[in-house]
RNA sequence: GGGCCGUUAGCUCAGGUGGUAGAGCAUCUCCCUUUUAAGGAGAGGGUCGCUGGUUCGAGUCCAGCACGGCUCACCA
């Protein structure tokens, strides 16, 4: 009965805002009730005037529903294309007027629409594929009056097709000029500013669908990011590599020092963890000579959230058999220089302000690079004895510490608990790394912090392990693999010592792998490559969540 | 967890020394058949992050909290 002393108009709007009461609770729409009821009005009068008014949310709905009355279908299946914008613009950019209008080249082409510019019965609009733009002219002459209606319902951000012909405007731009356009789905929340775009970084993360259609220098970010990994199967499938998939859900997590997620399986009643690293698996692989291996996937660490680090990040990892970590060092400067090549078509990166070359090396080893590197105001310069005496070293390192209080650096822990190997990678992280801008190998680590390579032939304190420095940024880690199940056992043993210490990151006896050593693994080299890293050097981003598509952000609140 | 910065309309932002909130874009109505940050006329839209305090009076001053960013510490 109601319906009777309502006007259509009213019977629309209530229709609307019923639909948008069932699927949406924005915020937006919750205050708008709270403050119609805030004004004390009746129920009717509530919904009309708050839709008639000011959600925006509500009005997309009701012109959704106006849509619908018009015989559109809310949300059609398919629309035959003849042309991407691409093709378009590709095919017709440098056709002159006088060509476009002999011809008469007819299109069907699709996309969100960008920009809308009403211009009486007549209308300037463009409609995008997220990358390339294309201008539409509707006019009502043209369209005719049932195809105007629902021009006048579109809001940015609504997908449409257009059919028409191409032509030039006045001011030269190639333009479809509409004979019909149907409609393909309603954006019914509202797009972010067209000037200014989205700069909120939360959102930005949160909500990367917008910062996708809205930020340009994002989709680049991104596109470059899949070249790397595009480029990266190149170069490895050439060298007669296959790619593998290991476990990412690991019963014990091993191959790196970190700690690990947790995760129960119900039905065999077992704990197990995302894995750290997919090192053990792989090189199970080489012992079932597989010989030359890699895997480009996620590994998970339960560890502090930085601008370089994100709980779960990408990992390019291979194995070489019958190589040592010499041959991994000229195959990285190689891969490197080879990326720079064809993504950037130049060796030259700006990253953080600065300049690096990617064109020019080099290669210290890790003591070499302390000695090089000791900061002249804090003289004596140290000499190799210094970091080889556990009493010099401890010594140097108090040197240091007194000088990093005294310029607001890093400083290193000295006790008798920490060993010799660790204060040696102590002093170099704290001394070493804050200059190594242009690409640098850092070789030859000790031995306590490389549980899984293999020692020098000539110095037991050593393996031969190395690793890449761009950036300031550790980007690359690789080592010659132990091979020596007997040696690697031992290692897992005085590891497990560390984690009954209390060290969590320590790591734990895989018996599985040392028994598959034990039927032998051939020489071979490893190395791990930070996917994320390397496409935030490649991007100029500062931040890790600027290369993540998604990246790890606490529960929106 | 520590330090610094931020939170005002759907979006991007203004709001000396406390006096009750403003612009552009977006939205709505009207005009406009080659515009492009279209234009013109008009209208609507805000519990100024939250809680408490000082004050006659708080967007503004103070305290606490929440959320976010940057940064430092472990790690790749």
């Amino acid at each position: 009965m109601l319906f009777e002393f309502q006007t259509p108009r009213a019977v629309i709007i209530n229709e609307a805002l019923e639909v948008a009461r069932k699927s949406l609770s924005t915020e937006s729409w919750i205050v708008s009730v709270k403050r119609a009821n805030s004004r004390g009005m009746t129920r009717d009068a509530r919904l009309t005037e708050s839709t008639h008014d000011q959600d925006l949310v509500a009005q997309r709905y009701l012109k959704l529903e106006k849509i619908k009355e018009l015989g559109h279908s809310a949300y059609p299946h398919r629309y035959d294309f003849t042309h991407t914008l691409r093709q378009i613009l590709s095919r017709y950019q440098n056709y002159s007027r006088e060509q476009l209008d002999a011809e008469k080249i007819h299109v069907r082409i699709c996309g969100r629409l960008v920009a809308l510019r009403g211009h009486g019965k007549a209308g300037f609009s463009h409609i995008s594929d997220g990358d390339n733009r294309l201008q539409i002219y509707t006019r009502l002459d043209a369209v005719g009056p049932k195809n105007f209606e629902l021009y006048g319902l579109l809001d940015i951000g609504d997908f449409i097709g257009v059919e028409g012909f191409l032509f030039r405007t006045k001011t030269n731009e190639l333009t479809v000029h509409a004979s019909n356009i149907k409609f393909l789905a309603k954006s019914l929340l509202p797009l972010p500013e067209k000037w200014h775009g989205l700069t909120d970084v939360e959102i930005r993360y949160r909500q990367r669908y917008l910062d996708l259609m809205v930020n340009k220098d994002v989709r680049e970010v991104f596109m470059v990011r899949s070249k790397i990994i595009r480029e990266m199967r190149n170069f490895f499938d050439e060298l007669g590599y296959i790619e593998v998939e290991t476990p990412m859900m690991q019963p014990m997590a091993g191959g790196a020092t970190a700690r690990p997620f947790k995760t129960h399986h119900n039905a065999l009643d077992m704990d197990l963890y995302l894995r750290i690293a997919p090192e053990l698996y792989l090189k199970r692989l080489i012992v079932g000579q597989l010989e030359r291996v890699y895997e480009i996937n996620r590994n998970f660490r339960n560890e502090g959230i930085s601008t370089q680090h994100n709980p779960e990040f990408t990992m390019l990892e291979f194995y070489q058999s019958y190589s040592d970590y010499r041959d991994l060092m000229d195959l990285t400067e190689t891969l490197m220089k080879r990326l720079a090549e064809r993504i950037l078509g130049k060796m030259e990166v700006e990253f953080d302000g600065e300049k690096i070359s990617l064109a020019s090396w080099s290669r210290y080893s890790l003591k070499e690079a302390l000695l090089k590197y000791w900061p002249e105001e804090c003289p004596p310069r140290p000499e190799i004895k210094d970091l080889e005496e556990f009493a010099r070293l401890q010594q140097l390192s108090i040197r240091w510490n007194a000088y990093a209080a005294a310029h607001a650096l890093e400083t290193v822990p000295v006790n008798q608990d920490v060993s010799r190997g660790e204060m040696q990678g102590a002093l170099f992280e704290t001394v070493v790394e804050r200059f190594l801008l242009q690409p640098t190998l850092i070789y030859d680590y000790p031995i306590e912090l490389s549980p899984l390579s293999k020692t020098k032939a000539d110095d037991p304190a050593l393996v031969e392990r190395f690793e890449l420095y761009i950036g300031r940024m550790e980007i690359a880690n690789a080592y010659s693999e132990l091979n020596d199940p007997e040696e690697q056992k031992r290692r897992f043993e005085s590891q497990a010592a560390e984690w009954e210490k209390g060290d969590e990151e320590a790591h734990q006896m895989d018996s599985d792998y040392v028994r598959a050593l034990r039927y032998g693994m051939p020489p071979a080299a490893g190395e791990g490559i930070g996917i994320d890293r390397l496409a935030m050097l490649f991007t100029n981003s500062r931040s890790i969540r600027d290369v993540i598509l998604f990246p790890h952000m606490r529960p929106e609140k």
